[in-house]
DNA sequence: TTAGGGTTAG
């Protein structure tokens, strides 16, 4: 049988927040003023969060065999998990737990929930098989603790079945978390059904879930409506729906619900800042970008931000500017290193990008697996074949990274792109993963750019088997056919995009100048001013003539004359954007052009050689994989020509900026 | 009196 052990009340405490025995004290009748006072200093330490002198006063009811008030174990057990005391967590649950005793409900739960936020998945389901008792609160808590694995959706919808049958009801704290479980639309409408009906959507904790998950899943108008039924208004709410534009790549949407959110009465915060940069990063906006910088000033101490803030530097090109944020900050953790190492290598500066890995190594935090894909990616960029070997062959016995997918990747992109076509092909067949498209594709483009045909339509049959309405691999295919003048073949791979209706997207090229951005199109004659961009594209094409230039008629897919392929080249969109950007912006200040898919090989006529136009720098944002490096960057010139300021009257929106709401 | 929300790197 099991022995109760005397809780003693103390003077100061209501009775009802203290255990009772329902036996004889005989610690108590001995000497109660002492233990009494003995428990009442332990609750004040509990209360005060004073976890050494608390530990200490346990001790001495231990000694004593007594114990105190559930509520005070909570409180202690709250400041274990804040401080990450585990050994001290373990030590309280032991001793509420000994000599018999059992806890109530309420102090399991206490103790489950620090388990689970321990990550000691092993002992929570200990302790809840254990429990005579179990509430909402019981099972809401090991529906996190499953969640606490990135695999554990089924197990938690598993246990809102469970708790379910065991006819425990699941409310606002239950459903706020199982919607995390939800991967798939179908899912997150079946579990959104029974929220309904319960009334519990109008809880700003579900209300932000649904938003955020709905997003997730790609259903961003559902997102709006449950955002739009919000009565109450709560920031957090905000906070979601604006992540979840920004994270839907939809950035006007992103930045108008910012704005509403201001005028609504609620103070520009962190992580609303975080998904603005978020969304003017994804969409290459960066003047935007800037005056958010200003308010980021704000939130000096917040690292996810200034992360956020030094990532939008560094994808919008502007890699002087990301330099100068990164040094600015004392406190810089793997995830800034990170960033800073992949945005050097982004843009073109792998040299800088290893040797900041390599100060990294001697003063930084320890790199992690993001960091290797940077590294490599970095090696691959500048063609440094032995060096990319050396990181990835090391990575496992220097910083304990087993290489995955993306590590593999890298290493295909290096060989491909250093030219060893087969050997990144062996290298595919004896990963420890199975490809995916992006790696059949990293090897497809080195096919384009070493012309290997035969490769390219074994390489790019692999890639339609597993995803049959790729564009790009259409596309690309067709270029690699078209630069052998397979023009039979070239009108193949159009006629099976037709028959499987897969539509190319138009590049479209936009240029932001000053608050208003320009988007072209190749044939587009929209634009305002295009009659005096194509006129004076007309002259600096000739003066580039007249240096020597040669267009690459390469690029051209179709079968056409040579003069028409050059005049097709003449007008793409990035030229368009570029011409606008020489008329239109101050003198020695960078142009840069932003581009919906890769930029078109043709542009590089804008070489350093090209001297009458040698201020663009091109970023693009691409929905394939790497192949030529993202951005050109061109010096500046002393000898720029950079015609009349014309004042802008269009505001065009590029078409990346899908309206879903 | 215990359980739940947003935001960073490929």
């Amino acid at each position: 049988m099991r022995q109760r052990v005397p809780v003693l009340r103390t003077a100061s405490l209501p009775a009802s927040r203290l255990h009772t025995s329902p036996l004889p004290n005989p610690l108590a009748e001995k000497n109660p003023p002492a233990l009494s006072a003995l428990v009442e200093e332990f609750t004040k330490l509990c209360h005060q969060h004073d976890l050494r002198r608390a530990m200490a006063a346990m001790e001495s009811l231990e000694r004593h065999g007594i114990r105190a008030d559930p509520v005070a174990y909570s409180e202690l057990i709250k400041c274990c998990i804040a401080r990450n005391a585990v050994e001290e967590g373990r030590h309280v649950h032991r001793h509420v737990a000994s000599e018999g005793f059992e806890p109530k409900m309420f102090l399991n739960n206490v103790i489950l929930n620090m388990y689970v936020k321990f990550g000691f998945l092993g002992d929570a389901w200990q302790l809840f098989d254990k429990m005579p008792e179990r509430n909402v609160v019981s099972w809401t808590t090991m529906v996190s603790a499953a969640l606490a694995n990135p695999q554990g959706g089924r197990e938690a919808l598993g246990l809102l079945l469970q708790m379910n049958r065991d006819g425990v009801r699941p409310n606002m704290y239950t459903f706020s978390s199982v919607l995390r479980a939800c991967d798939n639309l179908r899912t997150l409408r079946v579990i959104h059904c029974p929220i309904v009906k319960s009334g519990l959507e109008s809880d700003i904790f579900v209300r932000s879930s649904l938003i955020d998950i709905y997003a997730k899943c790609g259903d961003l108008d559902s997102g709006f409506c449950v955002f739009n039924e919000m009565v109450t208004q709560d920031l957090v709410v905000w906070n979601s729906i604006i992540g979840a534009f920004a994270q839907g790549g939809n950035a006007y949407k992103a930045l108008d619900l910012f704005l509403q959110m201001r005028r609504a009465g609620f103070p520009s915060n962190q992580a609303a800042l975080t998904s603005v940069l978020r969304a003017c990063t994804g969409s290459v906006m960066l003047e935007m970008g800037r005056q958010v910088h200003a308010q980021v000033l704000k939130f000096e101490t917040d690292l996810i931000l200034n992360n956020a803030l030094l990532d939008m530097y560094c994808k919008c090109g502007d890699l002087d500017e990301a330099h100068a944020v990164f040094q600015r900050r004392s406190q810089k953790d793997v995830i800034s290193w990170s960033t800073m190492i992949a945005g050097l290598a982004q843009n073109g500066r792998s040299m800088e990008a290893l040797k900041l890995f390599e100060m990294m190594k001697e003063t930084g935090p320890k790199p992690n697996y993001i960091t290797i894909v940077g590294v490599l990616f970095a090696c691959s960029h500048a063609g440094m074949l032995e060096e990319g070997w050396h990181y990835f062959r090391s990575m496992e016995v220097c910083f304990g990274i087993k290489p995955q997918r993306e590590h593999y990747g890298c290493m295909v992109d290096l060989l491909g792109r250093a030219g060893k076509l087969e050997e990144a092909l062996e290298f595919i067949s004896e990963m420890e993963c199975k490809p995916d498209t992006i790696i059949w594709k990293s090897l497809l483009g080195a096919c384009r750019v070493h012309r290997n045909v035969n490769l390219a339509t074994y390489v790019a049959k692999q890639i339609l088997e597993l995803d049959p309405n790729d564009e790009g691999v259409y596309i690309l295919l067709s270029n690699i056919y078209a630069g052998s003048n397979q023009w039979e073949d070239v009108k193949d791979v159009r006629k099976v995009m037709r028959d499987r209706r897969v539509k190319k997207e138009p590049g479209c090229s936009w240029i932001e100048v000053g608050k208003q951005t320009h988007a072209f199109i190749v044939g587009d004659k929209s634009h305002p001013q295009i009659e005096s961009i194509l006129r004076e594209l007309d002259q600096i094409i000739t003066r580039l003539v007249d240096a020597g230039y040669v267009p690459d008629t390469s690029f051209v897919l179709h079968d056409l004359e040579r003069e028409q392929k050059e005049e097709s080249l003449r007008y793409h969109s990035e030229k368009l954007a570029i011409v606008f950007g020489l008329m239109n912006s101050v003198e020695r200040k960078p142009i840069r052009i932003m581009k919906n898919l890769r930029i078109c090989g043709c542009s590089m006529l804008l070489e350093p050689d090209a001297s009458s136009c040698t201020r663009a720098k091109v970023v693009e944002r691409s929905r394939e994989d790497s192949d030529i490096s993202n951005c050109l960057f061109l010096p500046l010139s002393e000898s720029n020509n950079l015609g009349p300021s014309i004042p802008l009257s269009s505001h065009r929106r590029p078409p990346l900026a899908r309206q879903n709401a």
